[in-house]
DNA sequence: AGCACGCCGACT
DNA sequence: GTCGGCGTGCTC
């Protein structure tokens, strides 16, 4: 008799994933246990791969079964307790069969990023930053640069060292346009050096006084409500719709407590921690150290301590984004999704799963209560609230009742007509001239980032596009580059069309040009400006809103990040420059997404004691979803929506099922389709409510020399839709004539 | 996906 | 005669 471990592996792609059998050799017999981390020989070279242990039995020993390697979490003696519990492994079998995802993908999920060894090498537990300096006197970097004439690249990297000084590599990249071999080669000629520098530890999240919370009349009943559902023995859902400023998070507080008293862990979500720093300072100072907080500027062996801090039963709160839903609480009684509706809770990447039904799931085996509050909520999550399935708790009260904020619809076609082609309008001008006057802040919001969408000729119209995807190349003012946001690739600025040497032009704007536009028109006044650009780990984004604070009469530029969390005593005056940008996107939670951030911008102004003004620039003023939300007229805004969406068989009313094919030969992407288009309409022949429509290119159809298309599957997701689903994906993959094409499904992404 | 095995053409 | 091209099948 032998132990005989079945083994969730790496290597296996989700056509062939199931659990491996494997030897368990008698020096590992201790230590190989359900959860433990293992390394075994996999395929026919024997290439050692990763794996997790999903159960160890005794057995016959059968010929040909390869034996684990070694336990890859074995403290110094010898002995490890497995990284990963039981309720992990059943939710990873779980996830597999739910997003389309190998068993080991769901469980790297799990763990935090620190732990994963790359290519055999021991884990990285710091955060590092590859530093480069010159290793010879700048003079000499120079004249090694001009007897390099025909390495032009090499040169510009030399010339910006001598002038500037030790930078990160990142930065030479990013600035240069070099890669990396040509600090390879660099670093060969003994021109320069690259060293490791530790990266900033985790910022302090400032701590403020923890105050006793009064609850309003409107938040106590709604805390009362709340706690009924978490005394509840079952698992339940709710839905706490709270307007702007209503005060969701001292009920979030109120409810941990009663979580705590009731000796249960809650687990608290939000949509990024760097859109929320008010939130987080609330939470840490008010739970101490029975607070985790886990989230992705943390150094890698910080995010492992804290990790093992709430696997070793120390914290009952654990605070963190879409990943923090796999946090190994045991006994959890509470989790709250703030801004539920939020795309950042849908993984991208496989395991490509909505953390809303990871939550539902560790409810369901909790008895926990599944809380999800927001301003603007989904309409997914409405319309459940609607039906009962989730209990609905409303908040209708502005908390200190702050009246709106004076809308004001900007016309931008009339402005066009008026011969105003810039992106601040007469209207937003005027009103930030009376704000500037009167010392008071404004904050103008832009969904763009990047200086100018394309650069084009004025003359023929050519255009700069990425040689390997299928988008414009986009201008950085910062480095003076046009970059492709896709596949990294990026070449020098032109002053002139390539074709027929006209002038270029920049078509479109983006946060930088606004910026610019703003310098123009208010010389004098101090402009932030505050996107994916300017944010890095050197220069956080406290530090830019500290700077605004501080300054009378300045103005705020900025995408995502200024829109939500923030709140500003002395702004009075806010802007949505292109009100339209997210409105006619092919997707069908456009208008979700565009209410919500309007909505939101909107609820931004007059927090203080003075009254705001919000102005929303559009081309289609009298657009209904503009209309609405410059009312902030939610019910208004989900009585249209959902007509909507039942009529064109969107969610809730049936999923997208989307299935992705990719590759090099863009014919053999499309057989793929059609032939997979064919396998599903087969198997759900004779179902009613079911459409499979494509192929359809993917919204940007080449990206990094592959040709993507998809297939999307209209139904309601059964158990039977998805296993049909994964059973098509894994036969096509299978077969050997679709070799070069990869598929991959998703339901209900983003796009 | 990644690797070995096998069956074919070009070259020492 | 053999080195290496890539089509094919398998992964405990």
């Amino acid at each position: 008799m032998v132990q005989i471990a079945a083994v969730a592996v790496s290597a296996a792609t989700f056509s062939i994933d199931k659990p491996y059998s494997y030897r368990v050799p008698d020096s590992l017999s201790g230590v190989v246990a359900p959860g433990a981390r293992v390394a075994v020989p996999f395929g026919r070279g024997n290439r050692t791969s990763e794996g997790v242990v999903l159960s160890v039995e005794r057995g016959e020993p059968e010929r040909g079964l390869k034996a684990i390697e070694a336990a890859l979490d074995a403290g110094a003696d010898g002995s490890a307790s497995p990284l990963l519990g039981d309720e992990q492994l059943k939710l990873a079998l779980w996830m597999s069969g739910r997003f389309f995802c190998t068993v080991f993908e769901a469980l790297r999920a799990m763990l935090p990023a620190g732990v994963w060894y790359k290519d055999g090498k021991s884990p990285r537990r710091d955060k590092t930053v590859k530093i480069v300096s010159l290793a010879v006197p700048p003079e000499e970097a120079l004249a090694l640069a001009r007897g390099r004439a025909r390495a032009k690249v090499q040169a510009a990297v030399l010339e910006l060292l001598a002038a500037e000084g030790e930078q990160t590599l990142g930065d030479i990249m990013y600035r240069t346009g070099a890669s990396r071999g040509v600090f390879t080669q660099l670093a060969r000629l003994g021109a320069i050096g690259i060293s490791e520098r530790e990266l900033f530890r985790r910022p302090a999240v400032n701590a403020v006084p923890a105050e006793t919370i009064e609850l309003t009349r409107e938040q106590s009943g709604a805390y009362e409500k709340l706690r009924a559902e978490l005394l509840k023995p079952e698992a339940s859902a709710a839905l706490l719709y709270g307007v702007t400023g209503s005060g969701k998070t001292s009920v979030y507080i109120k409810l941990i407590e009663s979580a705590i008293a009731l000796g249960r862990t809650s687990v608290v979500l939000v949509p990024e921690i760097a859109l929320t720093p008010q939130l987080m300072s609330i939470f840490v100072s008010r739970f101490g150290d029975d607070v985790a907080v886990l989230h992705s500027s943390l150094g890698s062996g910080e995010r492992y301590d804290e990790w093992k801090r709430i696997r070793g039963g120390a914290v009952k709160v654990v605070i963190g984004t879409r990943s923090a839903v796999f946090a190994p609480l045991e006994n959890i009684g509470l989790v709250i999704m703030d801004e539920e509706q939020e795309h950042t809770y849908k993984s991208e990447q496989s395991p490509r799963y909505h953390a809303r039904d990871v939550a539902k799931y560790r409810c369901a085996r909790n008895g926990a209560l599944l809380l999800l509050g927001s301003a603007t909520p989904s309409v997914e999550s409405m319309s459940k609230a609607r039906s009962g399935t989730y209990a609905l708790v409303r908040m209708d009260v502005r908390y200190n009742t702050r009246p709106l904020p004076d809308v004001l619809i900007a016309d931008m076609k009339e402005e066009l007509k008026a011969g105003n082609p810039g992106s601040v309008g007469r209207v937003l001008e005027n009103e930030l001239r009376e704000n500037i006057a009167r010392g008071e802040q404004s904050i103008l919001f832009l969904n763009r980032r990047g200086a100018a969408h394309v650069v084009s000729c004025g003359e023929c119209g050519y255009t700069f596009s990425c040689p390997n995807c299928d988008v414009s190349l986009t201008h950085h003012t910062a480095n003076g580059r046009l970059m492709c946001h896709y596949c990294g690739h990026s070449r020098e600025e032109a002053s002139e069309c390539p074709e027929c040497g006209g002038r270029l032009k920049f078509i479109g704007a983006g946060t930088q040009k606004v910026e610019e536009e703003l310098r123009e028109k208010f010389p004098e006044t101090r402009i932030i400006r505050m996107d994916a650009d300017t944010v890095s780990a050197s220069n956080p984004h406290m530090k830019l809103l500290g700077e605004f604070r501080a300054r009378r009469g300045a103005i705020l530029l900025g995408t995502q990040m200024v829109a939500k969390g923030l709140d500003f005593e002395g702004v009075t005056l806010v802007g949505v420059v292109f009100a339209d940008l997210s409105l006619f996107v092919n997707d069908y939670r456009a208008h979700e997404r565009t209410f919500s951030l309007i909505t939101q911008v909107v609820g931004r102004a007059g927090r203080g004691e003075l009254s705001g003004r919000a102005v929303i620039q559009t081309m289609t003023p009298g657009h209904e979803v503009i209309r609405l939300a410059s009312r902030q007229d939610y019910d208004g805004f989900y009585e249209k929506e959902i007509v909507r969406r039942e009529v064109s068989g969107a969610p809730p009313s049936r999923d997208f099922l989307v299935i992705t094919a990719s590759g090099a030969e863009e014919a053999a992407v499309l057989t793929g389709c059609v032939k997979i288009r064919g396998s599903l309409r087969g198997y759900l022949a004779g179902e009613s409510g079911v459409s499979v429509l494509g192929p359809a290119p993917a919204s940007i159809m080449r990206v990094n020399n592959r040709y993507r298309y998809r297939i999307t599957l209209m139904c309601k997701a059964t158990k039977r839709v998805r296993e049909t689903v994964a059973h098509t994906v894994r036969e096509f993959s299978k077969d050997g004539k679709n070799r070069g094409v990869s598929v991959h499904a998703d339901i209900d992404p983003f796009e």
